[in-house]
DNA sequence: CCTATTGCGGATAAAATATATCCGTGATAG
DNA sequence: CTATCACGGATATATTTTATCCGCAATAGG
Protein backbone atom coordinates (compact mmCIF):
# COMPACT_ATOMS: atom_id res chain seq x y z
CA UNK A 1 0.00 0.00 0.00
CA UNK A 2 1.74 2.52 -1.09
CA UNK A 3 1.29 5.73 -3.04
CA UNK A 4 3.58 6.72 -5.95
CA UNK A 5 6.20 9.20 -5.36
CA UNK A 6 4.89 10.76 -9.22
CA UNK A 7 1.97 11.90 -6.91
CA UNK A 8 4.59 13.91 -4.72
CA UNK A 9 5.64 15.09 -7.45
CA UNK A 10 2.68 16.01 -9.14
CA UNK A 11 1.28 18.02 -6.11
CA UNK A 12 4.48 20.17 -5.77
CA UNK A 13 4.33 21.01 -9.70
CA UNK A 14 0.80 21.96 -9.35
CA UNK A 15 1.42 23.95 -6.07
CA UNK A 16 4.32 25.93 -7.95
CA UNK A 17 1.91 26.42 -10.93
CA UNK A 18 -0.92 27.56 -8.45
CA UNK A 19 1.50 30.29 -7.01
CA UNK A 20 2.48 31.87 -10.36
CA UNK A 21 1.65 35.30 -11.33
CA UNK A 22 -1.19 35.03 -14.49
CA UNK A 23 -0.08 33.91 -17.76
CA UNK A 24 3.15 32.54 -16.25
CA UNK A 25 3.88 28.57 -17.66
CA UNK A 26 6.49 26.49 -16.77
CA UNK A 27 7.96 23.66 -19.13
CA UNK A 28 8.54 20.10 -18.45
CA UNK A 29 12.05 20.81 -17.83
CA UNK A 30 11.71 23.53 -16.19
CA UNK A 31 9.44 21.69 -13.52
CA UNK A 32 11.46 18.98 -13.72
CA UNK A 33 14.84 20.60 -12.71
CA UNK A 34 13.05 23.06 -10.10
CA UNK A 35 12.13 20.30 -8.39
CA UNK A 36 15.19 17.82 -8.88
CA UNK A 37 13.62 15.43 -10.98
CA UNK A 38 13.85 13.40 -13.98
CA UNK A 39 12.54 15.12 -16.75
CA UNK A 40 11.58 12.79 -19.30
CA UNK A 41 9.32 10.64 -16.16
CA UNK A 42 7.55 13.57 -15.14
CA UNK A 43 6.64 14.51 -18.29
CA UNK A 44 4.47 11.34 -18.12
CA UNK A 45 3.00 12.52 -15.11
CA UNK A 46 2.19 16.55 -16.18
CA UNK A 47 0.87 14.74 -19.73
CA UNK A 48 -1.82 13.16 -17.31
CA UNK A 49 -2.76 15.87 -15.15
CA UNK A 50 -3.59 17.83 -18.43
CA UNK A 51 -5.31 15.12 -20.15
CA UNK A 52 -7.44 14.96 -17.02
CA UNK A 53 -7.87 18.85 -17.54
CA UNK A 54 -5.80 19.45 -14.45
CA UNK A 55 -3.61 21.64 -16.37
CA UNK A 56 -3.16 23.65 -19.63
CA UNK A 57 -0.73 22.66 -22.37
CA UNK A 58 0.66 25.03 -25.46
CA UNK A 59 2.87 23.44 -27.39
CA UNK A 60 5.75 25.00 -29.34
CA UNK A 61 8.65 27.62 -28.44
CA UNK A 62 7.20 29.92 -25.37
CA UNK A 63 5.12 26.83 -24.25
CA UNK A 64 4.58 24.73 -21.22
CA UNK A 65 2.35 23.71 -18.39
CA UNK A 66 -0.23 26.07 -16.44
CA UNK A 67 -3.04 25.22 -14.20
CA UNK A 68 -6.16 25.20 -15.94
CA UNK A 69 -8.63 25.68 -13.22
CA UNK A 70 -8.20 28.69 -10.15
CA UNK A 71 -6.28 27.08 -7.26
CA UNK A 72 -9.64 26.59 -4.84
CA UNK A 73 -11.09 24.48 -7.43
CA UNK A 74 -8.42 21.96 -7.25
CA UNK A 75 -7.79 19.55 -4.40
CA UNK A 76 -5.49 17.00 -3.88
CA UNK A 77 -7.91 14.01 -3.95
CA UNK A 78 -7.93 15.63 -7.96
CA UNK A 79 -4.30 15.38 -8.58
CA UNK A 80 -3.70 11.92 -6.57
CA UNK A 81 -6.92 10.35 -8.50
CA UNK A 82 -5.28 11.49 -11.63
CA UNK A 83 -2.17 10.11 -11.25
CA UNK A 84 -3.31 7.16 -9.60
CA UNK A 85 -6.46 6.10 -11.25
CA UNK A 86 -9.54 5.98 -9.55
CA UNK A 87 -10.05 2.57 -8.44
CA UNK A 88 -10.46 1.79 -5.35
CA UNK A 89 -6.90 0.82 -2.93
CA UNK A 90 -9.02 -2.21 -1.51
CA UNK A 91 -10.19 -4.66 -4.10
CA UNK A 92 -12.68 -7.55 -3.21
CA UNK A 93 -11.70 -10.68 -4.83
CA UNK A 94 -15.22 -12.28 -4.03
CA UNK A 95 -13.38 -14.73 -2.08
CA UNK A 96 -16.96 -15.67 -0.10
CA UNK A 97 -17.83 -17.11 -3.20
CA UNK A 98 -14.83 -19.26 -3.28
CA UNK A 99 -14.05 -22.32 -0.87
CA UNK A 100 -16.28 -25.23 -0.38
CA UNK A 101 -18.71 -23.98 1.49
CA UNK A 102 -19.82 -21.20 -1.08
CA UNK A 103 -23.33 -21.35 -2.18
CA UNK A 104 -24.04 -21.16 -6.08
CA UNK A 105 -26.11 -18.46 -5.88
CA UNK A 106 -27.40 -16.48 -3.03
CA UNK A 107 -29.45 -13.40 -2.81
CA UNK A 108 -26.81 -12.09 -0.03
CA UNK A 109 -24.27 -12.00 -3.39
CA UNK A 110 -25.60 -9.33 -4.88
CA UNK A 111 -24.98 -6.67 -1.67
CA UNK A 112 -21.13 -6.19 -1.43
CA UNK A 113 -18.65 -8.27 0.82
CA UNK A 114 -19.10 -6.53 4.82
CA UNK A 115 -15.20 -6.76 4.56
CA UNK A 116 -15.08 -4.75 1.80
CA UNK A 117 -18.04 -2.50 2.69
CA UNK A 118 -16.08 -1.56 5.75
CA UNK A 119 -12.48 -1.16 3.89
CA UNK A 120 -14.32 0.95 1.06
CA UNK A 121 -15.75 3.24 3.50
CA UNK A 122 -12.41 3.88 5.10
CA UNK A 123 -11.16 4.75 1.67
CA UNK A 124 -14.28 6.85 1.60
CA UNK A 125 -13.12 9.16 4.66
CA UNK A 126 -9.61 9.44 3.26
CA UNK A 127 -11.01 10.62 -0.10
CA UNK A 128 -13.31 13.36 1.45
CA UNK A 129 -10.18 14.59 4.00
CA UNK A 130 -7.94 15.08 0.48
CA UNK A 131 -11.03 16.35 -1.15
CA UNK A 132 -11.08 19.33 1.41
CA UNK A 133 -7.97 20.45 1.02
CA UNK A 134 -7.47 22.58 -2.28
CA UNK A 135 -4.31 24.36 -3.88
CA UNK A 136 -5.71 27.37 -2.53
CA UNK A 137 -5.17 25.81 0.66
CA UNK A 138 -1.90 25.37 0.52
CA UNK A 139 -0.58 28.78 -1.04
CA UNK A 140 -2.05 29.95 2.39
CA UNK A 141 -0.13 28.10 4.45
CA UNK A 142 2.83 28.45 2.39
CA UNK A 143 2.90 32.16 3.25
CA UNK A 144 2.62 31.82 6.93
CA UNK A 145 5.31 28.42 6.99
CA UNK A 146 7.84 28.44 4.09
CA UNK A 147 11.25 30.30 4.79
CA UNK A 148 10.70 33.86 2.97
CA UNK A 149 14.17 33.22 1.55
CA UNK A 150 13.46 30.34 -0.37
CA UNK A 151 10.42 31.53 -1.83
CA UNK A 152 12.67 34.88 -3.00
CA UNK A 153 14.96 32.75 -4.52
CA UNK A 154 12.65 30.29 -6.09
CA UNK A 155 10.34 33.85 -7.48
CA UNK A 156 14.15 34.92 -8.63
CA UNK A 157 14.80 31.60 -10.48
CA UNK A 158 11.19 31.82 -12.16
CA UNK A 159 11.80 35.50 -13.24
CA UNK A 160 15.30 34.83 -14.58
CA UNK A 161 13.61 31.94 -17.20
CA UNK A 162 10.62 34.12 -18.10
CA UNK A 163 12.73 37.48 -18.79
CA UNK B 1 -1.93 2.69 -4.42
CA UNK B 2 -3.53 -1.13 -4.35
CA UNK B 3 -3.74 -3.05 -0.93
CA UNK B 4 -2.19 -6.70 -1.43
CA UNK B 5 -4.87 -8.87 -1.53
CA UNK B 6 -2.82 -10.57 1.18
CA UNK B 7 -4.96 -8.77 3.39
CA UNK B 8 -8.07 -10.29 2.21
CA UNK B 9 -7.54 -13.26 3.26
CA UNK B 10 -6.07 -12.26 6.46
CA UNK B 11 -9.43 -10.49 7.08
CA UNK B 12 -11.24 -13.52 6.11
CA UNK B 13 -9.13 -16.16 7.84
CA UNK B 14 -9.78 -13.41 11.64
CA UNK B 15 -13.22 -13.25 10.80
CA UNK B 16 -13.67 -16.72 10.44
CA UNK B 17 -11.93 -17.56 13.76
CA UNK B 18 -13.43 -15.02 15.38
CA UNK B 19 -17.23 -16.68 14.82
CA UNK B 20 -15.71 -20.28 15.98
CA UNK B 21 -16.84 -21.47 18.84
CA UNK B 22 -14.31 -21.84 22.34
CA UNK B 23 -11.14 -24.02 21.88
CA UNK B 24 -12.10 -24.44 18.23
CA UNK B 25 -8.93 -23.94 15.83
CA UNK B 26 -8.48 -24.19 12.24
CA UNK B 27 -4.94 -25.30 10.19
CA UNK B 28 -3.38 -23.34 7.82
CA UNK B 29 -4.13 -25.67 5.54
CA UNK B 30 -8.10 -25.88 6.64
CA UNK B 31 -7.89 -22.18 6.19
CA UNK B 32 -6.70 -21.97 2.81
CA UNK B 33 -9.47 -24.49 1.08
CA UNK B 34 -12.03 -22.71 3.38
CA UNK B 35 -11.31 -19.57 1.37
CA UNK B 36 -9.91 -21.37 -1.91
CA UNK B 37 -6.61 -19.30 -1.77
CA UNK B 38 -3.07 -21.28 -2.09
CA UNK B 39 -2.08 -22.83 1.09
CA UNK B 40 1.73 -21.74 1.29
CA UNK B 41 1.24 -17.92 0.27
CA UNK B 42 -1.88 -17.93 3.41
CA UNK B 43 1.03 -19.68 5.69
CA UNK B 44 2.68 -16.41 5.21
CA UNK B 45 0.26 -14.18 5.95
CA UNK B 46 -1.13 -16.29 9.30
CA UNK B 47 2.79 -16.77 10.31
CA UNK B 48 2.97 -12.92 10.16
CA UNK B 49 -0.51 -12.51 12.18
CA UNK B 50 0.97 -14.57 15.08
CA UNK B 51 3.88 -13.22 15.35
CA UNK B 52 2.05 -9.51 15.95
CA UNK B 53 -0.10 -11.26 18.30
CA UNK B 54 -3.48 -11.12 16.36
CA UNK B 55 -3.30 -15.17 16.22
CA UNK B 56 -2.32 -17.77 18.52
CA UNK B 57 -0.49 -21.13 17.10
CA UNK B 58 -0.57 -24.62 18.16
CA UNK B 59 2.10 -26.70 16.78
CA UNK B 60 1.88 -30.91 15.50
CA UNK B 61 -1.38 -32.75 14.95
CA UNK B 62 -4.45 -30.77 16.19
CA UNK B 63 -2.56 -27.88 15.89
CA UNK B 64 -3.73 -24.62 13.70
CA UNK B 65 -4.75 -21.29 14.71
CA UNK B 66 -7.18 -19.39 17.08
CA UNK B 67 -7.95 -15.92 17.38
CA UNK B 68 -5.37 -14.10 20.36
CA UNK B 69 -7.73 -11.65 21.76
CA UNK B 70 -11.62 -11.23 22.17
CA UNK B 71 -13.34 -10.14 18.74
CA UNK B 72 -14.03 -7.15 19.81
CA UNK B 73 -10.30 -6.27 20.88
CA UNK B 74 -9.30 -6.71 17.08
CA UNK B 75 -9.75 -4.20 14.62
CA UNK B 76 -9.18 -4.00 10.74
CA UNK B 77 -6.63 -1.81 11.42
CA UNK B 78 -4.36 -4.28 13.37
CA UNK B 79 -4.97 -6.26 10.90
CA UNK B 80 -3.78 -4.08 7.83
CA UNK B 81 -1.11 -2.82 9.66
CA UNK B 82 0.28 -6.73 10.53
CA UNK B 83 0.29 -7.30 6.96
CA UNK B 84 0.89 -4.06 5.36
CA UNK B 85 3.50 -2.99 7.57
CA UNK B 86 2.97 0.39 9.43
CA UNK B 87 4.87 2.70 7.04
CA UNK B 88 2.75 5.75 5.81
CA UNK B 89 1.35 4.97 2.11
CA UNK B 90 2.55 8.85 1.43
CA UNK B 91 6.35 9.25 1.62
CA UNK B 92 7.64 12.36 1.53
CA UNK B 93 10.78 12.75 -0.42
CA UNK B 94 11.66 16.31 0.55
CA UNK B 95 11.81 17.38 -2.30
CA UNK B 96 11.51 20.87 -0.93
CA UNK B 97 14.91 20.42 -0.43
CA UNK B 98 15.95 19.53 -3.86
CA UNK B 99 16.32 21.38 -7.05
CA UNK B 100 18.23 24.90 -7.71
CA UNK B 101 16.06 27.03 -5.64
CA UNK B 102 16.24 24.90 -2.07
CA UNK B 103 18.24 26.46 0.68
CA UNK B 104 21.06 24.82 2.30
CA UNK B 105 20.08 25.00 5.89
CA UNK B 106 16.65 26.73 6.97
CA UNK B 107 14.51 26.41 10.23
CA UNK B 108 11.24 25.43 8.17
CA UNK B 109 12.59 22.67 7.02
CA UNK B 110 12.30 20.97 10.46
CA UNK B 111 8.78 21.49 10.07
CA UNK B 112 7.36 19.09 8.23
CA UNK B 113 6.60 19.66 4.44
CA UNK B 114 3.43 21.05 3.78
CA UNK B 115 2.27 18.43 1.31
CA UNK B 116 3.23 16.00 3.42
CA UNK B 117 1.38 16.85 6.31
CA UNK B 118 -2.32 17.01 4.47
CA UNK B 119 -1.27 13.47 2.70
CA UNK B 120 -0.53 12.23 6.26
CA UNK B 121 -3.41 13.82 7.81
CA UNK B 122 -5.98 12.11 4.98
CA UNK B 123 -3.98 8.81 6.03
CA UNK B 124 -4.80 9.32 9.63
CA UNK B 125 -8.56 9.48 8.95
CA UNK B 126 -8.50 6.21 7.16
CA UNK B 127 -6.37 4.74 9.88
CA UNK B 128 -9.00 5.50 12.65
CA UNK B 129 -12.20 4.88 10.34
CA UNK B 130 -10.33 1.30 9.98
CA UNK B 131 -9.53 1.48 13.75
CA UNK B 132 -12.77 1.71 14.47
CA UNK B 133 -14.00 -1.42 13.29
CA UNK B 134 -13.30 -4.66 15.74
CA UNK B 135 -14.05 -8.33 14.10
CA UNK B 136 -17.06 -8.22 16.72
CA UNK B 137 -19.00 -5.70 14.80
CA UNK B 138 -17.95 -8.01 11.51
CA UNK B 139 -19.94 -10.74 13.28
CA UNK B 140 -22.98 -8.76 14.49
CA UNK B 141 -23.53 -7.99 10.74
CA UNK B 142 -22.89 -11.66 9.43
CA UNK B 143 -25.91 -12.52 11.49
CA UNK B 144 -28.37 -10.45 9.76
CA UNK B 145 -26.83 -9.93 6.51
CA UNK B 146 -25.24 -13.23 5.14
CA UNK B 147 -27.45 -15.96 3.93
CA UNK B 148 -28.25 -18.24 6.68
CA UNK B 149 -27.75 -21.10 4.27
CA UNK B 150 -24.07 -20.46 3.70
CA UNK B 151 -23.79 -20.41 7.45
CA UNK B 152 -25.17 -23.34 8.42
CA UNK B 153 -22.89 -24.75 5.32
CA UNK B 154 -19.43 -23.32 7.07
CA UNK B 155 -20.40 -24.69 10.22
CA UNK B 156 -21.28 -28.14 8.94
CA UNK B 157 -18.19 -27.80 6.74
CA UNK B 158 -16.16 -27.19 10.12
CA UNK B 159 -17.82 -29.98 12.40
CA UNK B 160 -17.02 -32.52 10.27
CA UNK B 161 -13.27 -31.38 9.92
CA UNK B 162 -12.99 -31.52 14.06
CA UNK B 163 -15.18 -34.27 14.74
C1' DC C 1 8.26 29.24 -45.61
C1' DC C 2 12.01 27.23 -42.34
C1' DT C 3 13.81 26.10 -37.93
C1' DA C 4 14.08 25.50 -33.14
C1' DT C 5 11.38 24.47 -29.13
C1' DT C 6 7.96 22.09 -26.75
C1' DG C 7 4.25 18.74 -25.57
C1' DC C 8 2.11 14.06 -27.05
C1' DG C 9 1.88 9.14 -27.45
C1' DG C 10 3.79 4.74 -28.10
C1' DA C 11 7.38 1.39 -27.37
C1' DT C 12 10.77 -0.33 -24.52
C1' DA C 13 13.95 -1.36 -20.60
C1' DA C 14 15.37 -1.70 -15.77
C1' DA C 15 14.27 -1.96 -10.93
C1' DA C 16 11.36 -2.89 -7.20
C1' DT C 17 7.56 -5.23 -5.14
C1' DA C 18 3.94 -8.63 -4.80
C1' DT C 19 2.80 -13.21 -5.38
C1' DA C 20 3.80 -17.94 -4.90
C1' DT C 21 6.39 -22.20 -3.82
C1' DC C 22 9.68 -25.31 -1.58
C1' DC C 23 12.25 -27.45 2.04
C1' DG C 24 14.54 -28.37 6.38
C1' DT C 25 13.63 -27.68 11.36
C1' DG C 26 11.25 -27.89 15.65
C1' DA C 27 7.09 -28.88 18.29
C1' DT C 28 3.61 -32.16 19.85
C1' DA C 29 -0.35 -35.51 20.01
C1' DG C 30 -1.19 -40.22 19.79
C1' DC D 1 8.49 -43.24 17.25
C1' DT D 2 5.74 -41.39 13.76
C1' DA D 3 2.63 -38.43 11.51
C1' DT D 4 0.98 -33.73 11.57
C1' DC D 5 1.59 -29.07 11.80
C1' DA D 6 3.74 -24.25 12.24
C1' DC D 7 8.14 -21.69 11.51
C1' DG D 8 11.80 -19.49 8.91
C1' DG D 9 14.76 -19.05 5.13
C1' DA D 10 15.71 -19.38 0.33
C1' DT D 11 14.08 -19.06 -4.14
C1' DA D 12 11.28 -18.43 -8.32
C1' DT D 13 7.70 -15.91 -11.06
C1' DA D 14 4.57 -12.13 -12.18
C1' DT D 15 3.23 -7.60 -11.93
C1' DT D 16 3.95 -2.79 -11.09
C1' DT D 17 6.72 1.11 -10.71
C1' DT D 18 10.18 3.82 -12.37
C1' DA D 19 12.65 5.53 -16.15
C1' DT D 20 14.14 6.44 -20.95
C1' DC D 21 13.83 7.05 -25.94
C1' DC D 22 12.01 8.40 -30.36
C1' DG D 23 9.08 10.03 -34.03
C1' DC D 24 5.12 13.15 -34.54
C1' DA D 25 2.30 17.36 -34.16
C1' DA D 26 1.97 22.12 -32.71
C1' DT D 27 3.74 26.78 -32.75
C1' DA D 28 6.62 31.10 -32.06
C1' DG D 29 9.97 33.71 -34.40
C1' DG D 30 13.00 34.79 -38.18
Amino acid sequence: MKISSTVEWAIHCCSLLAGLPKETSLTGKELAEFHGVPHPYLAKALQTLSHDGILNTVSGPKGGYQLAKKPNKVSLLDIVLSIEGNDPCFECDEIRRKGPTALEKSPSYKRPCLIASAMWNAEKVWRDELAKVKLSDLLEQVKSKVDPRQLKKAQKWIEQRKA
